[in-house]
DNA sequence: GCAAGTACCGAAAAATGATTCGGGTACTGA
DNA sequence: TCAGTACCCGAATCATTTTTCGGTACTTGC
């Protein structure tokens, strides 16, 4: 895991709230805990663009921000879980209102940024 | 600017509208934006932390996505102005959502990461 | 003319984030 | 004991973002 070094802006309500979960998967994985507990692997069959690595992390980082928590189910075989704390399922209200608001506006970035392949973009004038 | 290899995740709403907010200083600034058109040496002056080069940036690429309108004064100095557009008013309560929650939890997060200073934190068992 | 203010912008450096690679452990069922 | 599965992790690499540094251009006031 990255040492941040500036951990979360403390001062900034909503740079504190970016911080949480700003990164790539972040939003997602929150998004995919919404109906209870994942296992690493079934995160991953869920959000296969994510390699099992990444999800690790972005776990880690979850659990250790206090929105996810890890079980261990100590059956045979071992399972772990992940799955939203109270704290992080009080995201869920702003992921859904995100949801919205790029369910609704979708259509807008695709006329505009689906001209062509991811190459050149800026033909204005 | 840089040219985004990718530009916006088109397929996942939540994705999409991550993508055009979660930058640094972009909430920031779509937030100092809501009470009024502002210069560019206004916006630096009440985001002293992020320099004039950053928040140009940022605020060509918000223009660019449809957030955020520029408008030029031709008077004698031509000053620019830069304002919230109606898409860019209607990220505003996803924003204020942020500001909330980050306000109602910024003592928890205080107490977690505000051990000292930026240095080290990593001091578990 | 010259300093000071404003708005820009290019290029490189630095910082941060994401991904890949190549493992390692622990258990299963055969 | 061996392949198979799931989970975990360090380190290097690659990608992206942010910052720094410098410069252009124009206008005002001296």
């Amino acid at each position: 895991m990255y040492e941040r070094k500036i951990p979360v802006d403390l001062d900034c309500p909503l740079r504190l709230t970016m911080s949480l979960m700003d990164s790539k998967w972040k939003s997602c994985i929150l998004d995919e805990l919404r109906n209870g507990a994942l296992r690493p692997s079934e995160l991953h069959r869920v959000l296969p663009e994510a390699t099992p690595r990444v999800l690790d992390l972005q776990l880690k980082e979850l659990v250790e921000d206090g929105l996810v928590a890890k079980t261990i189910h100590a059956e045979l075989p071992p399972h772990s879980e992940y799955a939203l704390t109270e704290l992080g399922r009080s995201l869920l209200p702003i992921i859904d209102a995100m949801i919205d608001w790029g369910t609704r506006n979708s259509d807008l970035f695709e006329r505009k940024y689906r001209k062509r392949e991811p190459e050149n973009r800026d033909e204005r004038s």
